[in-house]
DNA sequence: TGGGTTCTACGAAACTTTTCGTATGATTGT
DNA sequence: ACAATCATACGAAAAGTTTCGTAGAACCCA
């Protein structure tokens, strides 16, 4: 049900959005174990998730006395946008440059590949 | 030539990069005037620069008065990097990710789909 | 030659982001 | 009930980024 406004997050806001969009609503203590290592503090974390809550990029339920925060943006919008963000600005705004940089990657797997084939089918139909 | 250490490019550090690599070794003043609308002011450009040249991301000709900046940074090596942070920290490692997410962008051309699929099959055909 | 123009260098203000120390209130267990 | 524990709130330091003002050197030209 996420909406549109809130600001893009920063580095650090999008590691802890990533464990609440793979964990879900999660209290501090939880999403700072979730962290690798753990090795930010508890309180910068807390700090952090209070000031996303002002930003909306996530919401609070304070019925508990350990808040529960959960994501406040779609995982799925936020990447978009952060996708576009870099195209703009590393690729002046052509999405198949990005793409073609993304793929001719070494990490890139077998399996991504034909996950990626089986897209562009995809679309080819729908068009 | 260029190199592998400096550190990555802000967002307005990238700005003057594209510049760079688009036009070539350019003075302050071609870098500003480049940039859309130059509503940022000359200085600003300017320590911009030398803030890159101590990084490293810029090389400099200081034989005339007007310095000549030039990328010390490889596009393609740049855009690569980029592309594999937001793969690390928006999709947690998963390259396939990120190119669906681009590719079901509504910014996506026909061509620009056939170009990536050239780059598939031309990747199949090295395995 | 002298005044206006164009540079660079330097320093610092204004912001943003990241981090954590400390105070204080709630909860728990013995 | 009391001490230890765990949580939030607040403030602020530390670090990074972006911006620009000012001073002074180099250059141009009437």
């Amino acid at each position: 049900m996420p909406n549109a406004s809130p600001p893009m997050p920063t580095p650090a806001e999008l590691e802890i959005l990533r464990v609440l969009w793979h964990r879900g609503p999660s209290t501090v203590r939880e999403v700072q174990t979730a962290l690798d290592a753990a090795s930010t503090g508890y309180t910068t974390i807390l700090k952090q998730l209070q000031l996303m809550h002002e930003k909306a990029l996530v919401t609070r339920d304070e019925s508990r006395r350990a808040h529960v925060y959960a994501a406040g943006v779609d995982a799925s919008i936020t990447q978009r946008q952060l996708v576009d963000d870099l195209v703009d600005r590393a690729f002046g705004g052509a999405t198949d440059k990005l793409v073609l940089r993304a793929l001719s990657s070494e990490r890139v797997t077998p399996e991504e590949l034909s996950a990626i084939r089986a897209l562009l089918d995809e679309l080819d139909d729908e068009d």
